[in-house]
DNA sequence: TCAATAATTAACTAAATAGTTAATAAGGGT
DNA sequence: ACCCTTATTAACTATTTAGTTAATTATTGA
């Protein structure tokens, strides 16, 4: 079970295309700049993968396969529960600060009503051992009694996503509205510091 | 100071545009397909807007006017703290439910960088009013000794913002990767819940 | 050495696309 | 009736676009 090569013009042409994708987003996103940026021809595109928008669905498996194995890596449920929970919400703000183009990529999806995400095999797969694990830190939690009972792993999950990657999706249009760089390096630590007291705040009993 | 009439044409055409910029984002929405829709020819676009980018402006600047008058409309700080946060979480998810074009707008825009909102004049003025209202009903929380200290309200607003947000604007690919319909009536239901605990199990001591 | 298959290329196409030209129609005051 | 400004139209253009054709070059296995 060899870590099977493939080429190496595809895996440039995949890279290329998730830098146009998340800089110009599916519409935007331009065949021959992917080309270009690839420094291969444009026929190749066609060769490895067979259109625009079949290629689009390859970036998003890698990019979904990428942060989900960061994630179980951090072995969570093997930590203290209110580590578990700290951790997690450190995690997942730092790797979308590091990942700008996880988000670009899954706005794009989301514009288009994941079609090409409900032609993908595994996704569900690949998702439910972070759900596991989750839920796992939270009956850990609420046995030990420093957790309040009936959370739901995915609703707390969607939380932490939701105030990371919020903040950071629309930070420009949220730096307009408040006349204020949320950029700036101490409006990010103050973010994080913020999102920490919400989500344990409401957890911790 | 007639509420001046401007013309019918003109505010067809936004609205069309509104449509058609939400359902296809900045570089998918088609100048024809927005004609059409409005039963105009297409050069009283160029007529009454002067380009692509400066009509997205106008619908994006009307979109957010309409949303920060209904939420001063709730004049929070005229009713009990804890009432006045309930409120507008529950103002805010039904908001973005009634209004999913408001969510795709702005994830056009933060594409874009708010290269168009950072040309508008007034929008932080259009802001500040609800920073104000948060601050007080916070200060009056605080002061009744119902609220934690130390809470700035913008932050608050973003994550309140956030929660919301995200399971609207991304439903499309947390429903497919968790395998769930996200946008089931029980679901909905499940979230606001959730959220409502989420922001008062944090703020109210 | 050779043949088959995989990888790569330049040139092309048909359809779309934002924006323009230049002319016409409608309206409102005098 | 006349003029002037506003509103509206059809036809056009220059460019860009995703995707294709058809041929050439590497690579590999026998």
């Amino acid at each position: 079970m060899e870590n099977e090569p493939k080429s190496d013009s595809r895996r440039t042409i995949l890279l290329a295309a998730q830098f146009e994708f998340a800089a110009h987003g599916l519409s935007g996103a331009r065949v021959d700049s992917i080309a270009e940026r690839a420094g291969l021809n444009k026929r190749l595109i066609y060769y490895y993968f067979k259109s625009k928008d079949q290629l689009f669905l390859e970036v998003l498996e890698h990019a979904y396969s990428e942060i989900r194995a960061a994630e179980q890596a951090l072995n969570l449920d093997q930590i203290d529960p209110i580590q578990a929970v700290r951790q997690l919400i450190t995690f997942t703000w730092d790797y979308y600060l590091e990942h700008p183009e996880f988000i670009s990529l899954l706005n794009s999806e989301n514009q288009a009503e994941a079609v090409h995400l409900k032609k993908s095999k595994n996704i569900q797969e690949l998702t439910s051992p972070l759900v596991r694990m989750l839920d796992l830190v939270l009956r850990k939690g609420q046995e030990k009694g420093l957790f309040r009972s009936g959370i739901d792993p995915i609703q707390l999950y969607i939380s932490i996503a939701s105030i990371c990657y919020f903040y950071l999706s629309n930070s420009h249009t949220l730096s307009t509205i408040f006349g204020k760089n949320l950029l700036h390096p101490k409006a990010k630590v103050q973010r994080l510091s913020h999102m920490i007291d919400l989500i344990l705040g409401y957890l911790v009993l």
